[in-house]
DNA sequence: TGACTTAGTGTCGTCAATACACGAACATGC
DNA sequence: GCATGTTCGTGTATTGACGACACTAAGTCA
């Protein structure tokens, strides 16, 4: 029997949430669109998928050539289906999200998007299409993620102190953590090795610690 | 600027993983697949994204038509986007997985379906396509959600006892549990409410509980 | 050199998870 | 009807994890 599907095909695209911390505070990567619908508007970056690609490669390029931001850890989170989320024609767009070190970050938009921007996830723009909802899920899969600890190194750079880690644990769960039982859960699930080495700042300096081997 | 979109759009389609208890087994439901390609090898049951349908919704109607079970508690758990993992032409797969009782079950193979059956997950016959692989990450993602427990009320009938629930933890974890701390979670969790009927067997009569209100 | 700020540590109480053994209730067979 | 067998159902003691709590240490800056 010959094969025939009588249905016409969507079009399938990736969107990229990729966040970092900025100033202790969670950001949010986004671009102004550069083209019609939502000409103007901020979206989260994200393209169509190509022939001989695999979705996970789609979102990696799409990020990569819209924002010049590399993520080489990339989690899918989802789907949206909804048959008119696209004013143009039918677009499934599958769902990602990423965790960057602010340090690794030199943004460059491309042809695509008019420019492309850090947004603290308290204090966002309208979205374009349904980004907004697809946000919305980033940050509920991202928060109930944190607890494995081992995500958050993406957030810092190489060498952090536990100050930084614990920073960066608040601000992806959005609760307060106490300093001396976050230490110990860290201890205890081993994933981090200290260092000689101190960060000096303007007090005691702090010791440096970097994932674990 | 007009919409271009210069490349062709990949095929959309939905596999669906379902499961049931058999004899305190895990079992899966697989169809024969009645057209080619693999004609006459077992496979998930699945088929194409129609027009104005949502993935949720063309996951439950496939399921229905393929095989006659309806589910309507459908957890997607991830894509497949190889992009030769179709002989035809490219197809995305959307995965989904699904937990049922095995006392509303009435299989009926359909016109894609040469016959539907259901597979112990420890004793699989080769699969179609990709299938085992996606098969494989079903119950990845199943055995890690076992703990939440609410799930597993889709296993059983309405009312069951406390050994039947266990019996469904057990099936999809894996491990053993303990009887007393078992009970003792369940009752922490306070997901069941006990009612006055008992099950009768061939010993002493075990106390029926539901799902909490 | 003194004041300020952040880094870093130990203890105790509580609660959750583990391991463990026995009496209760009913069906069945003699 | 009574003895036997099987599953149902419960309590406790121990251990480790988690949360609350206050102080000393080390360096900067004025």
């Amino acid at each position: 029997m010959p094969f025939t599907y009588e249905y016409p095909h969507p079009a399938v695209a990736t969107d990229i949430a990729v966040f970092t911390l900025r100033r202790g505070a969670l950001n949010v990567l986004l671009i102004e669109r550069g083209a019609a619908p939502y000409l103007g508007a901020w979206a989260l970056p994200g393209g169509f998928l190509q022939p001989d690609e695999e979705l996970d490669e789609c979102a990696r390029r799409e990020l990569l050539e819209e924002t010049g931001v590399d993520a080489d850890l990339l989690l899918h989170f989802g789907n949206f289906s909804a048959p008119d989320r696209d004013p143009r024609e039918r677009v499934i767009s599958v769902a990602y999200l990423a965790l960057l070190a602010s340090d690794e970050l030199r943004l460059e938009a491309s042809t695509d998007a008019a420019q492309a921007r850090w947004f603290a996830v308290g204090d966002l723009p309208e979205l374009a299409f349904d980004h907004a909802e697809i946000l919305r899920r980033a940050l509920e899969v991202l928060g109930s993620r944190a607890r494995t600890i081992s995500p958050l190194f993406a957030l810092l750079p190489a060498r952090f102190t536990l100050s930084q880690l614990q920073g960066a644990y608040e601000a992806v769960t959005g609760e307060e953590a106490e300093k001396r039982n976050f230490r110990k859960m860290v201890a205890s699930l081993g994933c981090v090795s200290e260092t000689d080495d101190f960060a000096h700042g303007s007090h005691r300096p702090a010791r440096l610690y970097e994932a674990a081997s």
